[in-house]
DNA sequence: CCTCCTCTCGTAATAATTACGATTTAGTAA
DNA sequence: TTACTAAATCGTAATTATTACGAGAGGAGG
């Protein structure tokens, strides 16, 4: 299947999911899809932006953006990197890796020498030099866990 | 060693690097790493300040962010998730982890049973419930390699 | 075709981070 | 200690990515 192939499935899949789902589909989250799922570069919505307009000239950066996130809302797309807006500090200088909730933002140290010491595959080897690995679990944390039972839990407790 | 020696070890070895590498011990660049070194929550900047702010009121944002700059490079803390300042995209659905030029940003795919199925650390199941990991192997990429290798040979070529 | 509701456009607002010019301070050496 | 100088800080303004908003356009179902 060439590449062309593959993003028209791509779309195709997504112009489905959108009928499910009673979103629309129109010409401005399609091509910003088929941007996408033709690029191997991990674009940043700026680049998405610019390669859009010259197939649709009056897009703005409102609907980049808000179909960036819509597609990411819908497991369409992956956002690389942390999803965090705000920059988070380490003091801990020991090799280690993190734990962190996406309900509430925590963060947690753990240590773990296997994940120290990933064998590196060869494709990456081939992309470039290794010098670190990071590594970030991601779940939900006690506390949001016990918030979330608490309020589901809500079957006639006094205030 | 309890908790405010640690603390205190680090300064040390903070003014120390500060007096080999001809860089200032400032008050208000101890205060920071004191208040990051004593800190086991990885805080943001404005709660840094924030915080710092009851020992030494008259600190400014700018210096903040500075000197939290200044720390990351001295290799003294370190930054928690993408170093990044924009936000990358991803169409590709399938199961997969990346590769990240530290230099150009240039970012790769790869994929990796053993990553894919880590066994979670007891430390972390005790912290919460995961659902996802997330891999990044960070680097050089070859092209970077390359021109590096070049600017570093400029030994008698002509412009 | 018509209506309704969602989506888009253009621009303004927000929020984190960085830059700037005047002033202060650490480091050093007399 | 004092004096000197480069570097750092302060307060605020600028920058940059991202999000919000109000008016109008367009897709889907009747």
């Amino acid at each position: 299947m060439t590449l062309r192939e593959k993003v028209e499935k791509r779309v195709a899949a997504f112009l489905d999911t959108c009928r499910r789902q009673g979103v629309k589909a129109t010409h401005q989250r399609t091509e910003i899809l088929r941007e996408l799922a033709g690029s191997e570069e991990h674009p940043d919505a700026e680049t998405i932006l610019g390669r859009v307009r010259r197939r649709v000239p009056a897009i703005s950066v409102d609907t980049v953006y808000r179909t960036l996130r819509l597609l990411e809302d819908k497991g369409v797309i992956a956002r690389v990197g942390s999803m965090r807006d705000r920059a988070r500090f380490d003091a801990n200088t020991d090799r280690h890796h993190h734990f962190v909730c996406t309900e509430c933002g925590m963060i947690g140290d753990f240590y773990s020498d296997a994940m120290d010491r990933f064998p590196v595959p060869r494709e990456v080897s081939e992309m470039g030099s290794v010098e670190g690995v990071y590594v970030e679990l991601r779940g939900i944390c006690r506390k949001c866990k016990q918030k979330a039972m608490k309020t589901e839990g809500r079957t006639g407790e006094q205030p």
